[in-house]
RNA sequence: GACCCUAUCGUCUAGUCUGGUCUAGGACACAAGAUUUUCACUCUUGUAACCCGGGUUCAAAUCCCGGUGGGGUCGCCA
């Protein structure tokens, strides 16, 4: 088998753009960023966009971005050119052709006029006789001097080593002639990838399960044009919670869809490098930087792993944790209703600092926050009440609160002054649990089951919308 | 259907190569408790798995064989 010419590693990712970044291959390309980095070597991003009625220029720069908010960076790539370019394929329709030109005249490939209709027809015909649909090589010596290309596939047993599954062995005797191009000036996938890969130097395939199964064929392509062969790895398949194929069809599966839920990219890597590999301790938290020492690919599972969102929203949960309030209320801004632009900044940063450890996304914060914003709080009238309370006590609670919050001076209204006098007060009305007199406080500002305490509220809230809300709380009690 | 890959708690997995230390470890989720005015956070505890059947062996999650389940591929998509 032959090697590539230099020893450096080199390794792709390669994405159509056919559709926003899919999440799984956001992994894809990570896996191959993190063996590049920690092998010295080289990461390219390479644009497989040879199918021209469904590649659409639009979908290239979304996927550059998404692949950097995700913080994976490439040595060469469209973006920024390098020395093995273009980077896109369909830049390169020339060196397809003389390749094509060379497999033609070693007639190595052969066109084929077979009809969509006729190639259709005989695959049902193989089905319905159990047998795998293949095509039967009757082009193979008309000599047409138009149509599709196909390559011949002789039967034979083509075995390669895979780094994760280790040797695998095909039969291409059940294999037809592959076409590798609608003609001279459109090659396919199967083509494209091979002479790409070895234009580029490429020293190792990391790539999804799905094309286990292309490979063998890629590999006599290989041999065909004198090319060398690089070294496999399948990773396994992201699944749905049934375990099917994590596809367009289930839910977000676009790098985007978590990205505008608002799961941080930090967290993202973090869940899905761990999807199919785990470092052997009992480690689970990582930075990409300590990804980039730790991983390795022979630890890489071989089976599919089900994507688990609970999961993803633990890690999320625990990054946002780890963010300072000035960084997590600038992530949240988006979230925020425009009315919190009005907002002091210091108002602001004790919103966000109130629900940092609740958020598990920070979509979260829209809904968590609304009430901070609304002028007026709609809820049950029952919910004031703490225990079996009734509507008196729930009045004289809030009265009390109401008369001695009063008191206290704008200046000096913060939460651990409201703390001050509040617990006592509390503790002065209901000897035995301080919830009598501090739920319904919280419940008049909040209008919600579950909020921040209400040291923390009224401190955000201020004295004056403090003391209307507790008012109308009152009221609302005595009115409904 | 054919071919290929694969198989440990519900989920992600450690352990399998080099059989005994595994009455199978960790994490998420779930449940209970502690803390707390509530929720969240934090802490403690608990429930829960070696796909099945043979074999090899003193001994099998670990080795072998056969089933079964799951997935992928079989395109003039990638």
């Amino acid at each position: 088998m032959k090697k590539n010419k230099s020893e450096k590693i080199r390794v792709r990712f390669a994405p159509s753009p056919t559709g926003a970044l899919h999440i799984g291959g956001a992994r894809s390309a990570l896996f191959n960023y993190l063996f590049a980095k920690q092998n010295n070597g080289e990461f390219i991003l390479r644009i497989e966009d040879t199918d021209r009625e469904r590649s659409e220029l639009k979908w290239v720069p979304e996927i550059i971005d998404e692949l950097k908010w995700l913080g994976i960076e490439w040595n060469e790539g469209p973006d920024i050119g390098g020395p093995f370019g273009p980077y896109k394929q369909s830049q390169k329709t020339d060196v397809y052709k003389k390749y094509l030109e060379i497999l033609l005249l070693e007639k190595k490939a052969y066109y084929c006029n077979c009809s969509a209709e006729e190639l259709e027809a005989k695959r049902q015909d193989q089905q319905s006789r159990g047998l795998a649909p293949k095509y039967d090589g009757k082009c193979r010596d008309k000599n047409h001097t138009e149509g599709v290309i196909r390559f011949i596939i002789h039967a034979q047993k083509i075995k390669f080593h895979d780094l994760i599954r280790k040797d695998v062995e095909f039969d291409m005797g059940l294999l037809g002639d592959v076409v590798i191009a609608k003609n001279l000036e459109q090659a396919l996938y199967h083509f494209v990838v091979v002479v790409d890969d070895f234009e580029m130097q490429i020293s190792h395939v990391i790539r999804a399960e799905e094309h286990l199964s292309n490979t063998p064929r890629q590999i006599l392509l290989q041999e065909a044009l004198g090319f060398y062969t690089p070294i496999y790895a399948h990773l396994p398949l992201m699944l749905n919670a049934d375990r099917s194929k994590m596809a367009k069809r289930s839910g977000d599966v676009a790098l985007s869809d978590y990205h505008m839920k608002g799961y941080l990219p930090e967290a993202i890597v973090n869940f899905i490098v761990l999807l199919g590999w785990n470092p052997g301790t009992e480690k689970e938290i990582f930075s990409l930087a300590e990804l980039v020492k730790e991983f390795s690919l022979e630890k890489v599972q071989k089976s599919g792993a089900v994507f688990n969102t609970q999961r993803l929203d633990f890690i999320n949960g625990l990054y946002i944790r780890e963010k300072s309030v000035e960084a997590l209320t600038k992530l949240c801004l988006p979230y925020l209703p425009e009315a919190a632009g009005e907002w002091p900044e210091k108002t602001v940063h004790k919103i966000i600092a109130s629900c940092q450890s609740r958020l598990k996304k920070l979509s979260d914060i829209t809904d968590m926050t609304e009430f901070f914003f609304a002028e007026k709080l709609s809820f049950d009238k029952k919910m004031l009440a703490w225990k079996e309370m009734g509507d008196l006590d729930i009045r004289e609670a809030l009265l009390l609160c109401d008369t001695s919050l009063k008191e206290l001076g704008a200046s000096k209204w913060n939460a651990e002054e409201l703390e001050k006098i509040l617990v006592p007060l509390a503790e002065k009305f209901n000897t035995k649990n301080k919830g009598y007199l501090l739920w319904p406080l919280r419940v008049a500002l909040s209008g919600r089951e579950a909020s921040a305490g209400p040291f923390e509220l009224a401190d955000i809230l201020g004295k004056e919308k403090t003391l209307q809300r507790i008012q109308d709380a009152i009221h609302y009690g005595k009115t409904k």
